[in-house]
DNA sequence: GACAACCTACCTACTAGTAGGTATTTGTAA
DNA sequence: TTACAAATACCTACTAGTAGGTAGGTTGTC
């Protein structure tokens, strides 16, 4: 019955990909206008202001999230392989030359309006949350083994993570992996 | 003699720190000329299209960081001491919660002119053959230790210096005495 | 008088956003 | 069942402001 195209889903999945492309000062409205064939206009009846369509994107991301993290909590897998999940879920950035949404927020920061600044520290709350406990639990479990905190860990892990999807769009795409291993040489028992 | 108000370093300076503070695309000219006190058409003046002073600023840049490389050759330190001098250079960005110059070239690369792309595959390819040249000798003489190539970690090392840069922003500033912590535990003998 | 370093005044294109109109669908009440 | 109102999802046409950039004039110094 949904045989009804969503525009509104649409106009975030196209936001969406701008933002991980140009950042939220490199698109306006016009382009995904351009793309989905509609007026400017049309945009602001789904999203009134920019902002808006900013923190709509941000939120979906943070509940895609959580879906993924439940996901994996049900999966009876090592530790080690669910560390790949995780990186996995940056690799599919690396294939689009696109940098990751925390990433592009951050580069953007200062020029974000306060709406979506606070939406982006829930993001990032969440997801440096989840990984500093998931490195804590694989730690004790003796699956993993790293030294300093689990805070530590997560840190470097994500800024790493981040930081060469970001180096890989200026030189090659292999970088990836090879930093993928790297962090799992140091961080797998 | 140089009493003589250097205008075009002024302005290279102030679009320097808008461009770490606001991407390539969060600032105009007119943003410069405001804090200069001139008029917008002044800064054509100097420097005629956007690139020219985006380029400018990526070139000199590029020319810091080699007399920087220099200066640390003449040194005679351990190379631990070494890496905390190169850490303490992206440090300065985390004081004026800005990125670093790779970071944001990298984030803003598929809205760059052709001239910038080109400008900033230069700076980072000194910036990486530094530090690999640099890891592998070290390793070499004993004072370092790391599992995988050198390559390997300057990659891991950079990425996470530049992520964590861009980390901060959204948290606290303590993230990156955490990180190049990290990174030390991993590197150092 | 030539040149450097600024200026005023302008241009075209684009930005986010608004006002108000028009088809099409949908829920409801006679 | 049909009439009709309301909501949905778009549209045209506009706004004020900003973007990067140009033409050509003024001022001060060697």
């Amino acid at each position: 019955m949904d045989e009804k195209i969503d525009t509104k889903k649409q106009i975030m999945d196209i936001a969406e990909n701008l933002l991980l492309d140009r950042g939220y000062n490199g698109f306006s409205y016009k382009d995904i206008a351009g793309t989905l064939n509609i007026k400017n206009a049309s945009i602001h009846y789904h999203f009134p202001k920019k902002t808006d369509l900013g923190v709509a994107i941000i939120q979906r991301a943070t509940n895609r999230f959580q879906k993924w993290a439940d996901y994996i909590a049900g999966k009876d897998l090592p530790y080690s392989k669910k560390l790949d999940e995780f990186c996995l879920l940056f690799k599919k950035f690396v294939e689009e030359k696109q940098v990751c949404l925390g990433g592009a927020l951050e580069t953007d920061f200062k020029t974000l309006p306060e709406e979506m600044q606070e939406e982006t520290r829930r993001f990032l709350s969440n997801v440096f949350q989840w990984l500093e406990n998931f490195l804590a639990t694989g730690r004790k479990k003796g699956e993993f083994n790293f030294p300093g905190t689990a805070k530590d860990q997560a840190l470097l892990t994500i800024a790493g993570l981040q930081g060469v999807i970001q180096i890989v769009r200026v030189t090659s795409p292999a970088s990836f992996d090879a930093t993928v291993k790297q962090i799992k040489r140091y961080v797998c028992a």
